[in-house]
DNA sequence: CAGCATATTGACGTTAACGTAAACGTCAAT
DNA sequence: ATTGACGTTTACGTTAACGTCAATATGCTG
């Protein structure tokens, strides 16, 4: 078995590909939501980093605060193996559900809204070509 | 005919009702998101302005900027007569209805993975209940 | 090996979205 | 007439999430 040797990011190549400045990547660092190796002194990001980052961008999109991301992405990790800290986090992760379950409603109203007012605008712009 | 009266509120109304601050209430109006009538130097706040209200809270839970909602909300207004500008808020909602649709997509993707995360912890938790 | 791109670590600056405190007006009830 | 409960303005403070330098090191490339 030839060992999976998995590939390795610096940090442009990261930035290049999610639209983020080093300072946002180095930032996340300093709040411990990325944990790069180093080569010398310089950053080496595995695969995972690089999932965590995308799950981080996917969370800001959502208006999460980076706190709640690290939050999140420590549920995927059941490194717990008590039981009332495995409970707690049940917990947690059904209370991110429900805030989502909300989120849905938001958007399918907000959406509605839209729908509406692109409609009105063609009306309009309807009457106006009526001249 | 009885010329319908329409209800006002205090600005503790609207703070109770949705759980904000005064402070955040006026904080809107200087943002140009409020515009309430005054009695005296007492503001007095319409239906509309309860709705405006809810509506920017809306866009805080889906991560939207003060700024982003204002716009929003200017979008439920076509006060717009001239083509061009109707055909320029036309493209600002929809590109609004596509970032929903991204937003929709990370929602869907997220919640995948908290299911998968408590999943796990639901296992983690029965192997431990086996001994 | 010189040079240039890319990396690093500070450290101060900025913006959004309020918090917080002071100092004052208003009105109804005691 | 004083006491609360609520309202107001003004203004400085705070937190999150980076931006923007500056000074310095490292590493490939001709």
């Amino acid at each position: 078995m030839t060992p999976k040797i998995s590939p390795t990011f610096t940090i442009s190549d990261l930035c290049k590909e999610y639209k983020v400045t080093t300072r946002t990547v180095r930032h996340y660092e300093d709040l411990g939501l990325l944990n790069p190796t180093r080569r010398g002194q310089t950053r080496i990001y595995s695969p995972s980093d690089r999932t965590r980052l995308k799950l981080i961008l996917r969370g800001k999109r959502l208006g999460l605060s980076l706190e709640d991301s690290r939050q999140i992405i420590d549920m995927y990790e059941p490194g717990k193996n008590n039981v009332q800290q495995l409970k707690t986090l049940i917990e947690a992760i059904q209370l991110q559900r429900e805030k989502l379950h909300r989120q849905l409603d938001d958007i399918h109203n907000l959406m509605t809204d839209l729908k509406n007012a692109e409609s009105d605008c063609q009306r309009s712009l309807a009457e106006i070509s009526k001249d």
